[in-house]
RNA sequence: UCCGGCGUAGCUCAAUGGUAGAGCGUCUGGCUGUUAACCAGAAUGUUACAGGUUCGAGCCCUGUCGCCGGAGCCA
C-alpha cells in the first residue's frame, strides 16, 4: 500500500469518503454493497428475459418530459435544446405496441432539488411495458419480480449481508401476496388515531432512548478521559465516536419526527403521499405493500382514469418495508387520446408536443401497462443500508459530482 | 426554493467570550519476526470566506460559499 493512501483503518465522514469514492471503491463496504447491485440487476435481466420480455433500449436525449417539466436536464444538441431523459416509458409504449411484452432498462435523470436518502440526480430504472394487462396483471408481475430479485440476492449474497449487517431474516419472511390497500385507506390510516398514538407512544420511547444514549456517551467520556494510554484508550474513543455518531443520528431523526406525524395527521385527500407518510405507511408491514388508486391530479397524464370512480387512476406505488418507502410506481395506461389530451393541458402540458404519443392511440391501441422500479432503492432496501448514494458506484446528488 | 444542522491540524473530533488541543497519521530515535505493533520525542492551523459587536471572538450578530439532513417532488 503505498505511503501516503488517504483511507486509513480509522473512522472517516461522508464527505471525505465521497471525495475519494475512486479509492473508496476498494474498501469492503462499498465492494459489498455493489455486489448486491450486480445481483439485483442481473435477477432483474433474467426475470424478464426468462418471461418472455424483450429489452428495448430507449432515448437518453429526449425532447421533452415524461414526468414533469421543472426536473429536466437540459442539453445543448447542435444549438437545439434537448433534455435527459426522465423515463423511458413514453417511447416504451410504442415498441409495446410492437412487440407485446418489453422493457426498457438504463439510466434516467431528475432535476428533483432533493437532498434526502432517497434521492440520485442519475439513477437506473428498469421499466417493463405488457400489452393487454390490466393494473393488477402488471402488479402480480411486479409482485413476481421483486420475489424473484429478493431470492437471487439472498441465495447469492449471503456474505455480503452479512458483512453489512443485514437482519437477513427479514428478507426471507418476503412473499407474496403482498398486502394491497387503496390511496384512501392509507390516508384513513394516516389520518386515524390509532397510528398518531402509536406514533407518539414511539416518539417517546425513542426519546427516552436517546436520553439513555446521551447519558451513556457523558458516562463513557469520563471514562475515556481517565483510561490508561494505549489500546484501552483507542477503544474507548471508538465507543464514544460510535455514541456520539448514534445520539447524533437519533437527535437529528427525533427532530423532524413530529413534523412527519404532523403531516400525516393533516393528510389531505388529493395531495400525493410525501415521504414521510410512506415511511410510516411502510412501517406497518412486514411485506411491501402496494397502494393504488390515487388522485388524478397527483399523477401523470399517461394514467388511466378508473372506470369506475373519475377521480382516481389505474395506479400503484409500491413500498418497501422497515420504512424504505417507493421503490416501484406503475399503472395501466389511458388508452382515449381525449382524455391524455385534457390531461396534459390540465398539467401544463401542451398536447401537440406529444403528438407522437397520441398517434399510439389513434392508430389502434390495447389495454396495456407498465411500472418503473428504482434500482438504487431497491438495493438500499435489500441491504439495509440508510442512503441509496453507496448503491451506485459513483453517485450524482445535487451537490456532487466529483468524482 | 424553503426549514434545520454543521464547517477547527492530512483524518476523526474536543475547546463556560479570556494563551487553539487530543487521538490517529506524518517525521526522528529506540525496541521488536511486526500483522491496526510498542516506547520516547518532534513538526503541523488565515478555526470555510467577508464584515460587525466586544477590552478581548473558534464561540455572539449579518452576509456569502460548501456539505449534511428534512420539506416540496419523486424511483
Amino acid at each position: 500500500m503505498a505511503k501516503d493512501y488517504p483511507i486509513s483503518r480509522k473512522a472517516h465522514g461522508v464527505d471525505f469518503l465521497m471525495d475519494h469514492r475512486h479509492l473508496w471503491l476498494r474498501s469492503q463496504r462499498p465492494v459489498a454493497l455493489l455486489r448486491v447491485r450486480h445481483t439485483v440487476i442481473r435477477a432483474i435481466r433474467n426475470f424478464f428475459d426468462e418471461n418472455g420480455f424483450t429489452l428495448m433500449d430507449m432515448p437518453i436525449l429526449v425532447p421533452g418530459a415524461g414526468e414533469d417539466r421543472q426536473s429536466l436536464f437540459p442539453v445543448d444538441y447542435f444549438g437545439e435544446k434537448l433534455f435527459l431523459t426522465q423515463t423511458g416509458q413514453l417511447y416504451l409504449e410504442s415498441a409495446c405496441m410492437a412487440m407485446g411484452k418489453v422493457y426498457c432498462f438504463g439510466p434516467t435523470f431528475r432535476a428533483e432539488k432533493s437532498k434526502t436518502r432517497r434521492h440520485l440526480t442519475e439513477f437506473w430504472m428498469v421499466e417493463p411495458e405488457v400489452a393487454f394487462a390490466d393494473v393488477a396483471e402488471v402488479m402480480r408481475l411486479a409482485e413476481d419480480m421483486i420475489c424473484a430479485i429478493v431470492a437471487e440476492v439472498l441465495s447469492k449474497n449471503r456474505a455480503d449481508l452479512d458483512f453489512l449487517g443485514r437482519d437477513v431474516a427479514a428478507l426471507e419472511k418476503i412473499m407474496k401476496p403482498f398486502p394491497r390497500m387503496t390511496y384512501t385507506e392509507a390516508g384513513e390510516l394516516l389520518r386515524g388515531e390509532p397510528i398518531r398514538r402509536k406514533l407518539e407512544q414511539e416518539l417517546e420511547q425513542d426519546k427516552a432512548r436517546l436520553q439513555a444514549l446521551i447519558t451513556e456517551l457523558e458516562a463513557a467520556e469520563v471514562t475515556l478521559k481517565t483510561a490508561k494510554k494505549g489500546w484501552q484508550q483507542e477503544k474507548q474513543e471508538e465507543r464514544v465516536r460510535e455514541l456520539r455518531e448514534a445520539v447524533g443520528e437519533l437527535d437529528q431523526e427525533l427532530k423532524v419526527r413530529p413534523d412527519h406525524i404532523r403531516l400525516a395527521q393533516s393528510f389531505k385527500w388529493g395531495e400525493d403521499l410525501g415521504g414521510s407518510d410512506e415511511t410510516i405507511v411502510s412501517r406497518q408491514f412486514e411485506q411491501p405493500v402496494f397502494v393504488t388508486d390515487y388522485p388524478r391530479e397527483a399523477k401523470a397524464f399517461y394514467m388511466k382514469v378508473s372506470p369506475t370512480d373519475p377521480r382516481v387512476v389505474k395506479n400503484f406505488d409500491l413500498l418497501a418495508p422497515e420504512g424504505y418507502g417507493e421503490i416501484i410506481g406503475g399503472s395501466q395506461r389511458e388508452e382515449d387520446p381525449e382524455v391524455i389530451a385534457e390531461s396534459m393541458t390540465a398539467k401544463g402540458l401542451r398536447p401537440e408536443d406529444y403528438a407522437w404519443y397520441l398517434d399510439l392511440r389513434r392508430y389502434g391501441s390495447v389495454p396495456h401497462g407498465g411500472f418503473g422500479l428504482g434500482v438504487e432503492r431497491t438495493v438500499a432496501w435489500l441491504c439495509g443500508i440508510k442512503h441509496v448514494r453507496e448503491t451506485i458506484p459513483f453517485p450524482r446528488t445535487m451537490g456532487r459530482v466529483y468524482p
